[in-house]
DNA sequence: ACATATGTAACCATTTTGGATACATATAAC
DNA sequence: GTTATATGTATCCAAAATGGTTACATATGT
């Protein structure tokens, strides 16, 4: 997969370590280790699944738009992942064959089973849940 | 995704119908509606994980290593998906910020919690599942 | 006004993906 | 033993995806 969910959980888990002070799309890129264009077209796509919000203007930037133990990493999943799921299929397999005839739609559903499993256990963590495995990490380390 | 894990299961659910009658790489191409060599390419990797034999010489072709309900979904998943997760990291971030310094460890266990709930549900449907399944449907439809 | 920051478009290089051709090797059939 | 068949693999290609870069119109705080 790519790594854009992976950055987008960055990004909702460092606002959260910015507990309500805006954080600009260069400071969330420079601990990222990416480009600022990249962090906000991810916070668009946050910001319109209604996660984060953006304060224009000098000292602004990106905040929460919930309690970060309120952002789920499904959530953060169905904002990025538009197509929202793992799995593709091949398109158009042969109609005259037993097993092309049927196959995609038999495994579509197999798939879309995985995909609930995958689902529900990216429900069970929040962003809160990251921050405070970071915190006790960097505590510890 | 990519549809090699699809194209895969296409296959091995396609040797399962043979019932033992070796199937060439143009036959599967032709049920799968892909070229022969994309269809080699993948038995190959599906013969490397025990899941396929193939037969050279006039009357040869494929066949499955093992009987259909000895094979699920997680078999082929593993044969196919080197990777093994769907998850991808953002590599190099900031060390010296402390989301940066500890997100990819700790975010990492999560995406493998996932991963883990994806292939328990892959574990649980068997290619003679896929078969029945198939079966089931085009004697209803 | 002026500096700052977003949102978005445009363009690019790299990688991935799947399709196409080619061919050495191995096997079955005769 | 010769011939037809089929695999396994290498090579090349076009299209799509991915993430990086530049640019700029728009909105906001000072």
């Amino acid at each position: 997969m790519n790594t854009r969910f992976a950055v987008a959980t960055h990004i909702l888990t460092f606002l959260a370590y910015q507990a309500g002070e805006p954080a600009t799309s260069e400071l969330i890129a420079s601990s990222v280790n990416t480009n600022p264009t990249f962090i906000r077209r991810l916070l668009t796509q946050l910001a319109k699944a209604g996660l984060s919000t953006s304060q224009l203007g000098a000292g602004g930037g990106a905040l929460l738009a919930r309690a970060p133990r309120d952002i789920s990493l499904l959530d953060v999943y169905r904002a990025i992942d538009e197509e929202q799921q793992v799995f593709a299929i091949h398109e158009a397999p042969n109609p005259n064959c037993p097993v092309g005839r049927s196959i995609d739609v038999v495994l579509k559903g197999r798939m879309m089973d995985a995909e609930r499993a995958l689902q529900a256990q990216l429900a069970t963590t929040t962003i809160a849940d990251l921050a405070a495995d970071i915190a006790k990490r960097n505590k510890a380390g």
